[in-house]
DNA sequence: CAGGATCCGTTTCGATACTG
DNA sequence: CAGTATCGAAACGGATCCTG
């Protein structure tokens, strides 16, 4: 079932790929819940990301998955639960959502809490190395 | 013709209106076309943009105003042309913009020039400044 | 019960044709 | 050149169902 766009908004473009992911509100809100506020469950994501519908978010989990952005895993105690992490590549778009927020919270008013933003912001970089080392294996 | 969704997506997200930005893949190529590619006009950013159909292209242009992120003004030699320019706040998506290319050429194959990603990567800081010097008064 | 799949009414998008 | 009008296609929201 791979989407077969009419539209070639894909090619000869600098942003390329990119643009399925950071070109769709949905998936910048669940990168945003993975990556910044540590969300990791379907139901989690589902509670925070603004009301995303069941069928929407687990179609752009899918797609991440697919462009290998994170990874899902079972846990092993509850097979139930599904937990949803971060690749290499999915890490490597922190500097791109800080930069977002950055942005946003210079010019609109955002929910974001001012002490966080201010990390954020004077030392990115170290805001940065924080979110990876929660996960690191 | 206020847009008014039923979902409450905007609220208490650290994201919040910049995802009407981010979050759409015509305003990020309109965005690529005016701050990188140097583009202005209307016919410019049609003829570049992926094919970008007239309307949908109005309707995004339309919006960057209303954010305040680009101003339009007609020539006055030749009052068919408008030309766009960035604000002070669009121009300040640079960062943004240029996180996601590097993303972008790590990752994915683009088309983005070879020796324009080696700036941009090495010194963005420097590239950022050249670009805006483009759009001083 | 968690994680999704499916269905369906509604909204929004976008390709094409056309106009000031 | 810079947009609007139309209309079919796709995405979305919400409910419900399914599966382990």
């Amino acid at each position: 079932m791979k989407r077969k766009s009419r539209t070639a908004w894909r090619s000869d473009c600098p942003l390329n790929i990119a643009l399925e992911i950071f070109g769709d509100r949905w998936t910048l809100l669940v990168l945003r819940d993975l990556l910044l506020k540590g969300l990791a469950t379907f139901r989690e994501f589902q509670a925070s990301s603004e009301r995303i519908a069941s069928n929407i978010l687990a179609d752009r989990i899918k797609k991440l998955v697919e462009y290998h952005i994170i990874t899902s895993q079972r846990n092993p105690d509850d097979a139930r639960i599904v937990t949803y992490r971060p690749t290499a590549k999915g890490l490597d778009l922190l500097p791109v959502i800080i930069e977002m927020i950055a942005w946003a919270d210079r010019y609109e008013q955002t929910a974001a809490p001012a002490n966080v933003m201010r990390r954020l912001k004077t030392s990115p970089d170290a805001f940065i190395a924080e979110v990876r080392s929660r996960f690191e294996k």
